[in-house]
DNA sequence: ATGAAAGCGCTAACAG
DNA sequence: CTGTTAGCGCTTTCAT
């Protein structure tokens, strides 16, 4: 007879399934298994491992909606995405779903599980206070500030245990992790034109928040050592990008010899779409992206991009939270991204 | 004054945290409030319009622990992903963050709420009767079998809402979605053997149950053409794989002409060694992936590949488990795999 | 060291 | 249509 077998056997007998039901086969009252069951030291041994041996043998687990609605913590982080821009492919955006990877990580260490939510504020205005007023989780992190930086600062005010990833503002009231987008768009930029680029772009979307500030940085750069920059927009799903970029290719042949990408993502897609025009890289046109995806060491020619650090983005996220839920009031991170020549710049 | 100045000076006059507070305000008794926020069409029009009002007023959300303790429900999927062959990577391998993606709209478009836990077998023996036993969930999807077979195929004899990811073996007990690793080999192999390969590899981890299937399919169609194949032990993990195909590379030179690669994340690291190597694809050596990420089609050259529908497996899985939620005991539900032909093989 | 008892905030009979 | 009541299963004083 195997473990399980055994398990299935004890499960089917004696339907053991609240506290009570323990107690009265331990022979003690409900308060005692529940001191038990918590660890508590006030419990005698003996006893202790009565109650526990009978718990395993039955496979019983106390409810923790009762034991969260009585102790009025949940033990768990929500965790927002507002997809807000461009809904499709915020989401599946490899760098998001690395975050949320490396989030999960921190959050399962310290104890918390995590309470995924994606939302479409066009369609919900009211997705933050309902996801914090929910009573289902402690705290709450949300992924990007997407078009909804307002609605989080204003919510911000009277909610502490909140942390976003996303851009800082000069004066903002939300506590933020993030990478120095304008600083990350500098890096960009002096590197294009370090390479000889006198032309540049930027290639995606200027609207986020997050885009603009490395538009912004690249554009201050450019101006500064004499280089025009302009903005050729594109959305960030991958099925879009490839035509969009297509299009522009094909209208600014030979004025730019430069290209920032928003994203890695917009990087590779440019890259393919490039190489299938026969545009050398980077003797014709320099690339340099933004991310630092693990695929973009491995593109042809390997992308030179701008690295934001995600495991210690969640790292930052994870433990700002913790504090703030202790009541603290934290200052926001802001990461240095860092520049990885490669070969396409 | 703007709207949010107004909520704030709402909430901060009359604390209305309890159901009992607001029917206090509106002098109706709790149930009716609760009925009210309910929807329920048992009140009376102006009842109801007066309550919602006060509930507005003072932002008022119920208590969720209370109310799914009392209903029995949680209105919660526990998503679990076990870490099992290859800890680091499995996590923030593409192809499981988008089925993820897919999931947590899927799920919330049911009305769910999806709570992620990532978990290691071999640090806790007990992860799934956990995760379904805590009371927290409704039911669970499992997101890849991973070493953990046996282990969930116990547990499906006394728990119904649970649908797995992976793949799919005669007589299992579990419900799984996924698609046919075998037939997705056999296309693979069959590919490459018809671009003219003679000498197949496959490379990748051959323990996982699902490259397993992969790989004995690919040897079945290679036995049968009368044409050799061997297996390349890779780890998934990025910053790995790429010295291991380095390493193989260096040691089967001129050996094979065909690779099939056990995933597309696999496959792109394989390409930039080829050409690192000068190895002509697919003149020289022809390699085919699995998954079709939205990468594959941006290689250089653009990667032949065996697509899984990820959206098609999200919707069976949610559809699936929400049936067995309703007392159904249903069908595995196996998709058919596709040859996606570009120009690797 | 243990038991008894009072709820956590909500919902769903059951009456009216 | 609405009020009353009895818990959901657990934790935690307060006694003993």
């Amino acid at each position: 007879m195997t473990g399980s077998d055994a398990q299935n056997l004890a499960r089917s007998a004696t339907k053991v399934r609240t506290l009570a039901d323990l107690a009265k086969i331990a022979g003690v009252s409900p308060g005692t298994v529940s001191r038990a069951l918590a660890g508590n030291s006030l419990v005698n041994a003996k006893t202790r491992e009565k109650i526990e041996a009978i718990a395993r043998e039955h496979g019983f687990r106390p409810n923790q909606m009762a034991s969260k609605l009585r102790r009025q913590k949940t033990g768990v982080i929500g965790v927002a995405i507002p997809l807000g821009h461009d809904v499709r492919q915020q989401i599946s955006d490899t760098f998001f779903m690395t975050l949320l990877g490396h989030l999960a990580d921190e959050l399962t260490e310290k104890g918390y599980d995590l309470m995924l939510r994606r939302v479409i504020p066009a369609q919900d205005e009211d997705w933050l206070d309902r996801f914090i007023g929910s009573g289902m989780v402690d705290g709450v992190i949300v992924i990007g500030q997407s078009d909804q930086f307002e609605r989080i600062d204003d919510v911000a005010d009277g909610y502490l245990p909140m942390v976003v990833w996303g851009n800082h503002q000069e004066g903002q009231r939300h506590c933020v992790v993030g990478s120095d987008n304008r600083l990350g768009g500098k890096l960009a930029a002096e590197r294009l034109i370090a390479s000889g680029a006198k032309r540049l772009a930027f290639l995606g979307d200027t609207q986020p928040i997050e885009f603009a500030a490395r538009y912004a940085g690249a554009k201050e750069v450019a101006k500064k050592l004499g280089v025009s920059i302009r903005a050729l927009p594109t959305h960030l799903a991958p099925d879009r990008t490839g035509e969009e970029i297509a299009a522009h290719l094909g209208k600014i042949e030979g004025e730019i010899d430069g290209i920032f990408a928003a994203t890695d993502t917009i990087a590779v897609t440019c890259l393919k779409e490039l190489r299938d025009r026969s545009i050398a890289i980077p003797s014709q046109l320099k690339v340099v992206g933004f991310d630092d995806l693990p695929i973009s060491s491995q593109t042809a020619p390997p992308l030179t991009t701008v690295r934001q650090d995600i495991a210690a983005g969640a790292k930052g996220l994870v433990d700002l939270l913790l504090r703030r839920l202790n009541g603290e009031d934290t200052e926001s991170l802001v990461l240095p991204p860092h520049l990885i020549v490669r070969e396409t710049a």
